[in-house]
DNA sequence: CGATGCTA
DNA sequence: TAGCATCGG
C-alpha cells in the first residue's frame, strides 16, 4: 500500500484535482481492476457478526463471492465494463512487505481467537476483518464467477496495478479503478477513485461524509504538483512504496515534497540529505520497477464471454448455499438493465 | 460491500 | 421515509 500519503500533498495545494464522475457517467467505459486488491476489499468488509467469513455448507469462504456478485451486477447496470487483472509473479523487493502482511495476519488472527474466545464480540470484529487469506481455490472461485458475469479478466505476468496501467495507455480500458496512488507511478494516464464506496461513510470522531466516485488524471496531477513522472516517483520511493515500505524516517509527505521539490531528483536529495545518504535502498532498481513495468503489451482482452443467470445461480445457490430469493432480484435487475443498455447502444449506433 | 429491515 | 443496524453463507 506504498505512496497512500501522496493524497496528502494534494490537500495542500489549491487546485483539486479531483473531478467527481458519478457511476451513470462511466457508462460504455472499461475500466482496470486490480482483482487482489479488490477481493482482500471485499474479505475484510464482509463478515458475520463476531468477524467471521462467510461459508457454505462445507466450510468454504464465499465472502469474496458475495462481494463480486453484487459489486458486478451494480457496474453492469450501470453499463460499465469492468475488467479483472490479477498479480501474477511478484518482484523480490517486495518479499519485505509481503512477510510484514503476513505478519500483520498472523498477529491478527491470534488476537481474533482470543476475543472470540473471551467472547469480545467488537475487539473479535475488529482483529476478524484483518484476517484475510487468500487460497488458490478462492482465486479459481472468482474467475469462475466472474466468467459467469461475462466479465473479462487476465493474469498479469507482475503487479496486476502495472498491467492495469499498461492497459490504459495502451487505450484497451479507459481507466484503472484503485484506491491509492500506485497506479499513477506506473504511468496510468486516467485512474477512477471511490469506484467501491458510494453514499456515506463514517470518520473517525463521528463524522459521515458523502463520498462518490472521482476521476483523477496523470498529467492534472504532475501539474499541480509541479513535478515530471520521474519525479513523482522518485517521491514515492521517498515516502515509501511496496518495494521498500519503510520509507525513510522523518520523511512524510510534506517533507518528501519539499525535498523533490528543492533538489528535483532522488540522487541529488540522497546527496544532500542526511537520512537518505544514511539508508541504502535499491532506489534504481525501484525506479525500473515503475518505469519498465513487467507487464504483457498489446494482448487481447478475451470478452466472448456473457452475463449467465442460469450458470450464476447454479454456482452459488446449488454449490454454496447462497440464498436464492435474496439474489434473484438483483441478478435478474442486471439483466434487465444490460438490455436496455445494449438496446441503447445500438440506437446510439444506428444514428 | 450493498441490500433489507427496523425505528422514530 | 430518512437514518442507522443488521444480515448475508
Amino acid at each position: 500500500m506504498g505512496v497512500k500519503n501522496l493524497s496528502q500533498i494534494l490537500k495542500g495545494q489549491n487546485i483539486d484535482i479531483k473531478e467527481p464522475i458519478p457511476l451513470p457517467k462511466l457508462a460504455n467505459r472499461t475500466l482496470g481492476i486490480d482483482g487482489f486488491n479488490q477481493l482482500f476489499q471485499f474479505m475484510s468488509s464482509i463478515r458475520d457478526v463476531s468477524g467471521g467469513s462467510m461459508v457454505d455448507s462445507d466450510g468454504r469462504i464465499t465472502s469474496h463471492l458475495i462481494g463480486l456478485l453484487t459489486r458486478n451486477c451494480v457496474l453492469l447496470q450501470y453499463g460499465i465494463e469492468p475488467i479483472y487483472v490479477f498479480d501474477g509473479k511478484s518482484h523480490p523487493l517486495k518479499t519485505k512487505e509481503k512477510e510484514r502482511r503476513r505478519e500483520v495476519t498472523k498477529v491478527a488472527e491470534a488476537e481474533y481467537k482470543k476475543a472470540l474466545a473471551e467472547g469480545d464480540m467488537i475487539k473479535a470484529r475488529s482483529f476478524g476483518s484483518r484476517v484475510n487469506k487468500l487460497t488458490p481455490e478462492m482465486l479459481d472461485d472468482s474467475k469462475r464467477l466472474l466468467d459467469y458475469l461475462g466479465i473479462p479478466w487476465l493474469n498479469a505476468p507482475g503487479e496486476g496495478e502495472a498491467q492495469a496501467a499498461q492497459m490504459v495507455i495502451e487505450g484497451k480500458v479507459w481507466a484503472t479503478a484503485s484506491q491509492d496512488y500506485d497506479t499513477m507511478l506506473f504511468g496510468a494516464p486516467t485512474m477512477v477513485r471511490n469506484l467501491n464506496i458510494t453514499g456515506k461513510r463514517n470518520l473517525p470522531g463521528g463524522k459521515v461524509i458523502t463520498i462518490q466516485p472521482e476521476k483523477i488524471e496523470l498529467f492534472k496531477l504532475l501539474d499541480t504538483l509541479k513535478l515530471t513522472q520521474d519525479q513523482l516517483i522518485d517521491l514515492g520511493i521517498l515516502l515509501g512504496t511496496d518495494f521498500n515500505p519503510d520509507g525513510f524516517t522523518k520523511i512524510g509527505p510534506i517533507t518528501g515534497y519539499k525535498l523533490i521539490q528543492k533538489y528535483g531528483s532522488f540522487e541529488e536529495v540522497k546527496k544532500n540529505k542526511q537520512i537518505v545518504k544514511d539508508t541504502e535502498i535499491p532506489y534504481e532498481e525501484i525506479r525500473d520497477i515503475f518505469l519498465k513495468p513487467n507487464v504483457n503489451k498489446n494482448l487481447t482482452i478475451d470478452k466472448s464471454k456473457k452475463f449467465d443467470k442460469d450458470k450464476i445461480l447454479e454456482f452459488l445457490v446449488e454449490e454454496r448455499s447462497f440464498s436464492r430469493d435474496r439474489y434473484i432480484n438483483i441478478i435478474d435487475k442486471t439483466v434487465r438493465e444490460m438490455e436496455i443498455n445494449k438496446s441503447q447502444t445500438s440506437l446510439d449506433d444506428w444514428f
